[in-house]
DNA sequence: GTCAGTGCAAACTTTTTGCAACTAC
DNA sequence: GTAGTTGCAAAAAGTTTGCACTGAC
């Protein structure tokens, strides 16, 4: 592991030990391991492939619906985000990642990632009386070029009936 | 009903014939009462209350699966989009609606709608050579005034023990 | 007349819950 | 020791599917 890793995981280790003990819960070791398992994993996953990574790749056994109300907390704790575009949804770490928005395939449903930094300038502006504003997601939906592809060669196939 | 409301029905059940007929798919009765009653209900709405607006208010029955198809089908047809924010999905009609984006309690999970004419902008610098963008969603994630209160003075009980 | 679309119920997927056992504090 | 957390299995919630019937073309 890389140093700059080792940091990466000492500071979200120590966001989730000062969020615990603010909110009187306990530090099990569950819930460490999941952590550092998430901010190893590059990219999305889904619920299911984070168990697998636990089992397959930290050799840590969890139960599914410790994974489930593991990934709400970090949620609360702003340590990890959910994209529900898709079911089931996917998860992301929500610290040391470069911010970009979403791309999402309205035909195969698929998530592609572009870098951004515009759209927090303009965030800004959202009123702060009646909205604590936290973090954004945007998503921006449309055809991944694969599928943009297959539609045009089956519009034609119509065309031709 | 206005006469800006009907014209707008009449353009919406015109874009739906259209894309019927393009794609081979028939004009049922269920698909045009089901397009009417959207374009009447405003603001956001589940796949349920949808179904329960169609009885109690349009007084027209229709299943339950043919709710879930015909919401597919609108959204290959651009006449609604889908926010998985919350679960169960809330569904809103795609035209004649300000551009606005939403705000999302990340406690009590309500949604609201805040408008917007920034964002399109920023858009158009999607690339379309590998990604052909229709229309996009800004979630804003955060506290609700009512929860931000709630967590506040929860977190001074906290203190105090 | 044909076959896409619908209604219904059953099946399936995903998430939550209840409870006994465990363990952080 | 107490009570929060976990694992497991059962239940619940949400969505899809199979099949017989209906109705658009």
């Amino acid at each position: 592991m890389e140093s700059k890793d080792k940091n990466k995981h000492e500071v979200v280790r120590h966001i989730l030990t000062e969020f615990l003990s603010l909110h009187k819960l306990r530090a099990t070791r569950e819930r460490f391991e999941i952590l550092d398992a998430i901010y190893n994993i590059n990219g999305h996953f889904t619920n299911d492939q984070l168990q697998d990574y636990l089992e397959n790749v930290c050799k840590f056994r969890v139960s599914r619906a410790t994974v489930y109300n593991t990934l709400n907390l970090f949620m609360d704790a702003r340590l990890v985000v959910c994209h529900n575009c898709s079911v089931p949804p996917q998860y992301e770490r929500a610290l040391f990642v470069d911010p970009h928005f979403h791309l999402i395939c309205t035909e195969c449903k698929s998530m592609t990632e572009m870098k951004n930094s515009l759209i927090g300038e303009s965030l800004k502006l959202v009123d702060t009386k009646r909205f604590k504003a936290a973090y954004h997601m945007l998503y921006v939906y449309g055809l991944c070029a694969k599928c943009a592809l297959r539609k045009k060669r089956e519009m034609k196939k119509l065309d031709k009936l």
